[in-house]
DNA sequence: ATCAATGCAAAAACTTTGCACTGAT
DNA sequence: ATCAGTGCAAAGTTTTTGCATTGAT
């Protein structure tokens, strides 16, 4: 099934590509940097170049595939898995977890003030940055 | 009344901390990168460095004189002059051009989203992205 | 066999830091 | 006179690119 969409994206099915697939797929609830993605993979005896790392999660990207974040403190990109259903996110600034939801009012009104300035909306974002609950809370890495 | 925003921040009235405060009062509607900001006083005959720019915009953000956006495409970051009424932004892909508005039902939700899920928020970003009228639209640079 | 894809190293892009000098009080 | 603030150059981070080699069809 990584193959199909991988054909679908017009992408020859390589190594590195199959698996920086299926690390995505298993880390649904996790947004890995492209260094993230390098590391797992080398821990897992993989031997990749961060460049191809770089290189694919572009390509994902293109093929809309993964979807790029830039959270707050900017610096380096995270990627997620898109999986058809559009999400906003919520970062708990002090254990770095992220929270996803989605409000369909929300979204109404996002459309409503583009239309009122005559935009057409290719994208957006929404972030919340706060502070989760305690007992759900780990430290910052 | 420069200096009075700036001694409020505890920082020193120098040259370089007023020209860059001047410069981001006259551009409230542009969003400047710390390059952008660097080019426009060498243009104008001031003698700064890039360094000093990024520190003083760094000083300013954390003097809640100005705020840091990462938009898509992420890399540099912009700043922007805070004026003390809070906005989210709308920019158009093909001119660079950013429109602000503000929505009291979004806030709303996302404060009771952000309640439900025992969340503290501690700021939030909402981005949207598209692109204007073809009559305001001008190139990207 | 072919040509896309990869790994490596080098470069680029953006930002921060060290340090000796300058400038505001 | 003092010590924060500055400019410059060097270093740090994250990401991209060039090129010879590898690998999928």
């Amino acid at each position: 099934m990584k193959n199909r969409e991988l054909k679908k994206a017009g992408l020859k099915t390589t190594q590195p590509r199959t698996r920086i697939l299926q690390l995505l797929e298993s880390n649904t609830d996790r947004h890995l940097s492209a260094e993230d993605v390098y590391r797992c993979l080398l821990e897992n005896g993989e031997d990749v170049g961060l460049a191809t790392v770089y290189r694919v999660l572009t390509q994902f990207e293109a093929a809309g595939l993964v979807t790029r974040h830039y959270f707050e403190g900017g610096k380096l990109a995270v990627f997620e898995l898109d999986q058809g259903v559009h999400h906003d996110h919520l970062m708990c600034l002090k254990c770095g977890k992220i929270f996803e939801f989605s409000d369909d009012l929300i979204e109404e009104r996002q459309k409503a003030i583009a239309e009122k300035l005559g935009f057409e909306i290719a994208g957006h974002a929404l972030y919340l940055y706060g502070k989760c609950r305690k007992e759900n809370c780990e430290n910052f890495k």
